[in-house]
DNA sequence: TGTACATCAGTGAACGCGCGTTCACTGATGTAC
DNA sequence: TGTACATCAGTGAACGCGCGTTCACTGATGTAC
């Protein structure tokens, strides 16, 4: 121990650290990943970042700015991979959804501690504005999806948008907690949460008047 | 403070508690209502009964034995409000069906803390097999009504039972977690969650070919 | 280029606190006779 | 019914520990001249 902790980013060049901010950040989220969102004690992350105690003060008010830092960054990364994995709606709308469904399921089993951060570590969004809006950015990735994918449809049948974006979300945020973790998965399925998920949006798709049996 | 915690479940008789696991349980669990999942010590639970803090070892190994216990009878109520729900269902397995969605989500709004311990504290099932069990019985109540429901359907046109059921599981799961809390909501919604869990699982039936456009 | 100085990131020692856990104990309860 | 005794639930004092937080400090860095 002592200087056992790797020191994640940027190397230590002496008194100064660097890069603390960062250090912190990663330590805190290797903690979360090993023990839960309730895993880390400020002191921890300092001792796993190599610095005294004292030093996360100068970039952190508290444990629960730390988490939310961390929630910020996780927001806006777990943004930009529902929007790559949307890529436009090339080719197709539908082909495009079903990759936003499985980026959603791929981002939280890759990052189970900013997932954690965002959606289980109980950091509030409303006294955060910019965590506010980039969780809104993130949700608005799959609003946007679903607007394309109803875009061909009539008018009148078109499903409200919001809702179809809040039952995407439901569903694999449901998914995602209930079986989407690599590690201690709490159920064991008889398929996996990607393929549960993909036929679940299906089902859902069809239920809306969306692809049906031919379509696809 | 000192005596001032309600002396949950019976009254103290003197010396000897009379009920002090009962009064224990119920004390960690006003505090998870308050506090969340992580929002309690052992220590903490033991003065909310008003008794030493070496007394809850009479009762429970640990915080996380406590948890376990708290879970059990969590799963075994939601079991029987789900079971109750369902009514055999009657008088049409369409209408029970939407009042076991609602009673799960009437569960997990009027008891957070069993909610919390059962799906969010943490607790491993693994290592508790009467846990796993009433887990399992409880995920049984969606089975069953599930398989009413398609029942009446031809044989080769009906979905698989489980896949269903983990699909309605997981689309209320998600909807209890991200917006059916009755304090802190995370996200305003434009809809209650009862009416986003109904609409979903309309979609969902209809896209597996239950209900339709008429039926219902 | 060199020097003086302001800035500020990280130190390390210190504090009070609540926690988890143990221990020998005490006093209430139930039961055998 | 009464007494002796075993059982066991809860006591209260004690321990070591890690945590959160503060403080005056130190030493590295950057900048003005």
């Amino acid at each position: 121990m002592g200087w056992s902790g790797d020191d994640h980013g940027a190397r230590r060049r002496g008194y100064h650290h660097g890069n603390l901010r960062e250090a912190l950040m990663q330590a805190a989220l290797d903690l979360i990943s090993a023990k839960g969102a309730a895993g880390f004690s400020f002191a921890e992350v300092a001792r796993a970042a190599g610095v005294s105690p004292a030093a996360p003060y100068r970039h952190f008010r508290d444990r629960d700015d730390l988490m939310a830092a961390i929630a910020l960054r996780g927001f806006e990364r777990f943004e930009a991979e529902l929007d790559a994995a949307w890529g436009n709606g090339r080719p197709a709308a539908s082909a495009a959804f079903e990759r936003v469904g499985k980026a959603y399921l791929a981002f939280a089993r890759a990052e189970p501690a900013y997932y954690a951060a965002m959606f289980e570590a109980g950091v509030p969004l409303a006294p955060h504005p910019e965590l506010q809006a980039a969780s809104e950015r993130a949700f608005g990735v799959l609003v946007k999806a679903a607007e394309a994918l109803v875009a061909g449809m009539p008018k009148e049948r078109r499903p409200p948008i919001l809702m179809m974006a809040l039952h995407i979300w439901s569903l694999s945020h449901g998914i995602a907690a209930l079986f989407g973790r690599g590690d201690g998965a709490r159920r064991s399925l008889p398929m996996s949460a990607e393929d549960l998920l993909e036929a679940g949006v299906l089902v859902y798709l069809r239920g809306l008047g969306i692809g049906g049996e031919d379509a696809r």
